[in-house]
DNA sequence: TTTTGTAATAATGAATTCAATATTACATGA
DNA sequence: TCATGTAATATTGAATTCATTATTACAAAA
């Protein structure tokens, strides 16, 4: 196993929590997979204690399951778990939204709107992992700017979980031209100030992707 | 230290992050206050090892905070983090009301109803202790009704964070009062089967508890 | 007295060990 | 061949051990 290097840092099991959260979240470690204990010490040079505890923050926060005296697993993106996922986490930005859209400064939203326009250029370049980062930079930029630490954290750890969904199914053209769309209604109105316009365009966005989403998982079945 | 009794269960660690919880959120611990490793170990008859397990676990979710080599501290209730747990959970309940509001049987609509009787008939003896009960008995059961385990999760981590917040406070009586009007008009919607105005209902109750708490808060400084 | 330095003590983070459970390999009999 | 039982092996959960860091106690000097 080559999946990371060794370590330093404060202390071995935060590190581990993040490396082994974005080993799940990168599709490094397979859904359903089993995460052996041995090969991860070896491959982050640790013994099993700070691997175990950081295996049980992972189940805590969903990305991995213990079962009892079988180790661990990688927890799966079930179609369930999206059903229930996207309608909190459309709530979320919706929040989000209201609250940057009063806090963000000029100068802040001057920001998103650069972010905006390569996300953009990313799309009529047809760069899909480029446009996926400019994305995400773009939400993550609303989110912060709510200035709301819990809603952060919450948002952080379902936003994780749908982000792992991009392995299952791939954006259509016509949703990501419509997504487009919707981007460019809410810069109008961060610009503009409108808050609870903002918020209502942000939801929709999300409740449009997952939509999307899970009308490709059908399709698939 | 006599704070609970030895321990069966399939593992330990889990065990002890709901005992643990617990006692933060039940006030035995105090914020601020050191979780001290060996008394807990001896308290609850077990190793060192599950028992850091556990608070990892209730680090990440915001129940005790970990100092690198200076073990782990009881998480403080600030007024920062209560103003930025409310907002999040206000529309967390607007959309448990919205799905529980179409999702409920009748049959279960009715045991709510009778949860608020009981409810009602607390505020009228004004027995607090078990107003919170029947109280939270309520709110649990709309959270529920939306059957999504996401936002049920969720839910469970801020509203105890928010529980805690009653040994800050003393519920006035000018908002308990309020309160109750606000329930008998949820339980209204409820029958009426009107998502959208329950949910409207749920978050402005949360936000006027919000302000109610805030408010208090500030006389007292 | 108060401050500062230092030794002793205690606690923490992480590795290791140990007992219990699960998995695998393999032999035996149908 | 295919089950089925059993021994060997590996993995797991938890206790223990060990090295490091923090805390405390206390002495010497200002």
């Amino acid at each position: 196993m080559t999946l990371a290097r060794t370590i330093k840092r404060p202390t071995l099991h935060q590190e581990l929590v993040d490396r082994i959260r974005d080993l799940v979240i990168e599709d490094r470690l397979k859904p359903g997979e089993k995460v052996p204990e041995k090969e991860l010490c070896e491959a982050f040079g640790v013994s099993r204690t700070p691997l175990r505890e950081a295996l049980k923050v992972l189940a805590s926060e969903g990305f991995v399951e213990l079962q009892t005296n079988r180790g661990a697993r990688v927890a799966e993106v079930t179609r369930e778990e999206l059903q229930d996922t996207f309608p909190v986490i459309a709530r979320l930005e919706q929040l989000a939204g209201e609250l940057a859209c009063v806090q963000l400064s000029d100068a802040e939203i001057a920001r998103i709107d650069d972010k905006h326009k390569a996300m953009v250029a990313a799309f009529e370049a047809r760069d899909r992992p480029r446009y996926f980062k400019e994305n995400q930079s773009i939400h993550q930029a609303l989110i912060n700017g709510a200035n709301n630490k819990i809603l952060q954290d919450h948002h952080k750890l379902l936003a994780a979980k749908i982000k792992r969904a991009r392995f299952m199914v791939n954006l259509s053209d016509e949703r990501w031209a419509t997504a487009i769309a919707e981007h460019e209604i809410m810069i109008a109105q961060l610009r503009a100030r409108d808050a609870e316009q903002l918020g209502q365009t942000m939801k929709h966005h999300i409740e449009n992707k997952f939509r999307s989403i899970m009308k490709l998982l059908d399709d698939q079945a």
